[in-house]
DNA sequence: AAGGGTTTTCTTGTATACATAAATGGTAAA
DNA sequence: TTTACCATTTATGTATACAAGAAAACCCTT
């Protein structure tokens, strides 16, 4: 009864940054262009691994594999390099970008940064009741999932929806379109995603209890931000966030990281 | 003898996020592609206000205008827009970008927050004593051209451009580009960089103190990374970026600020 | 005269042809 | 055998032609 590592990283492949894919939440007969559609699939080979990290991209290459003409193709590299999956090489074309474990440690520092002055703007500023009400009932939420002494993957599944949610009305409560929009980059980088790094060890109570600590921190900020604590909001995002870099680091130690998404383009070492 | 108010902006118009532009500092025969060009002419019609805000752009007015062909010219759309600078429009096309002055302030906020992170991780984690000592040498550059008693519109070319040296050291500092490129990012909005707002009341003291002042943050921020003292520097970044608040308020108050490149982007009212 | 439908035009998305520059391979000379 | 130079090839940057969709204008009908 050993105690089997895995990693859960549902939604990790984040929205992107431009608004070309604006299904409104309703599936409603995929607008999608072929840029698009040449973006989707390229981040997804990226993340899954397909294109060796740090290898050069050829544009030739992708047109053959896609089907699509270089037009989008060419579209899609340039808002994927804006996205920070590629490196723009110095004599055109792009390469694969590769992360060291301190960028992805960086990058989850940014984000707890970031979520934090979100936090403490929300406190600061105010809030509407009805997005309040909102966080709150999504809490509720995830209190129920947590109820449960032991958790399955079906629950942890419901955690990491329900997690994102959060973290996006988080990012609504500081009611701030720039800081929004300079959050849902950083969480483009998979790894630095509020749910980049769940792990989950089945059988353990390990797992759940990091969750039951991490929701903790959750209706804490909430209740920070109702009673205007903006200094104590903050300071719970960021520390909320560090649950993160201790994910990261377990997870670079056992090196179960194979069936999350984006992994490979962390370098072992330098 | 009023003290006439005006605005310096040099170097508004920053550093691009793309690698396409590395003139390696030295000014090397400009290897730069249409596509680059015409980023940077557009740009520069944007923030001068050329281009309505919030109006509409056409591909073919732009190319029209430019004499180059639709290809470079759309790759530039799309840069700009992920830097911000414009928006995409739900049915194709861009708008050129608007913003509120809280959006501004958000802007400031933001760029206050990463620099702080920056000072921050420069301080706990330790810097290089060579990277320290340009960041010296820079300040003293700048005690020297705040040693007069009155500055003429030299010496406050010269502090802007000293000043923007001295924050780009600092995000050095911090040495971890994941933090460095998002504070690029940031501060590519061209009354979020850090030389965005410089009030100089000419003829007055009040805009030489308030660069003293600066100056002092500057000095002190660099003693509190010397001697690791994280929560110290970070805070003193933070404060730091609120000179560039209260020059934003004076700014909008006294409606002197048509000569400063990128205010025309800022709507009066909501 | 007003409203709705149709047609026209304008704009963007896509494909492809062409040019130019860099990289690679081969050959010749030392 | 090694190196240097030239040629060929392959890559990206650029221009333009074509298609599809949306907006606007105009005409027809009530």
């Amino acid at each position: 009864m050993q105690n089997t590592t895995k990693f859960i990283a549902i939604k990790a492949i984040n929205t992107p940054t431009n608004g070309l894919d604006s299904t409104e939440g309703m599936m409603q007969s995929v607008p999608t262009s072929v840029q698009t559609k040449a973006q989707l699939q390229l981040r997804e080979m990226i993340l899954a691994g397909e294109l060796p990290a740090g290898a050069r991209i050829a544009e030739l290459a992708i047109v053959q594999r896609l089907g699509f003409s270089r037009t989008p193709i060419r579209a899609a590299l340039v808002r994927l390099e804006q996205e920070g999956l590629l490196d723009a090489l110095p004599n055109g074309g792009y390469a694969v970008k590769t992360f060291s474990e301190r960028d992805v440690s960086d990058a989850i520092e940014l984000r707890g940064t970031l979520e934090g002055l979100s936090a403490r703007l929300a406190a600061e500023r105010g809030v509407t009741t009805e997005v309040l009400s909102q966080a709150r009932q999504c809490l509720r939420a995830i209190d129920a999932v947590l109820s449960a002494s032991a958790l399955n993957d079906e629950a942890f599944a419901s955690y990491v929806t329900l997690n994102e949610t959060f973290h996006a009305l988080l990012s609504d409560l500081a009611g701030s379109s720039v800081i929004a929009k300079e959050l849902e980059r950083v969480c483009s980088m998979p790894f630095a995603s509020p749910s980049g790094f769940v792990v989950v060890q089945t059988n353990g109570p390990k797992a759940r209890d990091m969750l039951i600590v991490a929701q903790d921190q959750h209706w804490q900020v909430l209740d920070a931000i109702e009673r205007r604590e903006g200094a104590r909001a903050e300071g719970l995002m960021r520390e909320h966030s560090r649950l993160a870099q201790r994910n990261l680091r377990d997870a670079v130690q056992s090196q179960h990281l194979h069936h999350m998404p984006g992994v490979q383009l962390i370098r072992r070492k330098n």
